[in-house]
DNA sequence: AATTAACTCTACCTTTAGGTAGTAATTTAA
DNA sequence: TTAAATTACTACCTAAAGGTAGAGTTAATT
């Protein structure tokens, strides 16, 4: 029961970047050295932020990295759901594929509470709630 | 984040064991047929359950499987440690190793609420609380 | 004793997640 | 205008999860 490692480095980098914008750029080289990202998987993960809409990027020399949104506009569940990693509404946990009120898996009631509190978790936190706590990385 | 297939399959096969009581012994053929599992993976699983000393296995003909606990006494949360799936009380929903009070991912303090709530569900939830609800699958 | 229906063990195959390599394209500065 | 610093793209490699095959072992039935 974890978030994949995509998701994780994708909530770490977008985080390092709403933390730093004193920066006006952050290139790839920086956010992988600050956060221990391996540089070439890391390119791969920007490319689809950038993609996604989440960040811009600026090519060429003196070239990097920002957000193009507001950092409270981006919350953690749309990062998640980038990467599939989210938790769907009707998605059961022991993978049913029709765990419904008609028809229910058997944790379909214990998982509801721990379950909505984790979606309004994921769904409340925008990166400006989570950016520069704790050690910034 | 979900739960990993095989310890899904694990839970829905112990809880279909603890729900099927009447009967002294349950068949690998039975149990894939009932649970819709691929019938060799549901063995390899099978055997790992045994290992484990949740199921005892009668070989031979006439064999089968059932509970070696009471299902009282046997939590989801135990099930989901044999197959490393458990919520790790100091595993850092962001992936750095060392989370915790001096230095802290961004997301430690949201992560905390839920990830109590989770671990409390799955170690207060038994066969005997899940068994039966639903639709037996 | 042979047959049959079961579990067990070892090895392998397939798919997906995670990660790497190399080159092309872009932009700025010297 | 060339070199350097940057992102973008395509293709590949590796490890782990998920799943399959086949022969071996056990024990009840006939």
């Amino acid at each position: 029961m974890k978030l994949n490692n995509t998701s994780q480095y994708a909530i770490r980098i977008l985080a390092y970047i709403a933390d730093h914008k004193e920066k006006s750029l952050l290139s790839a080289v920086e956010l992988s050295t600050a956060l221990v990202i391996p540089y070439k998987f890391l390119t791969k993960i920007m490319t689809e932020l950038v993609k996604a809409d989440f960040i811009e990027s600026i090519r060429g020399r003196e070239g990097g990295f920002k957000l193009q949104k507001k950092a409270s506009e981006i919350k953690v569940d749309d990062i998640l759901n980038i990467f599939n990693d989210s938790i769907k509404e009707e998605e059961c946990i022991l993978g049913i594929g029709f765990c419904n009120g008609m028809c229910k898996c058997a944790l379909h009631d214990q998982w509801m509470e721990p379950k909505l509190l984790m979606q309004k978790m994921f769904r409340e936190s925008s990166l400006e709630d989570i950016a520069g706590r704790g050690c910034k990385i």
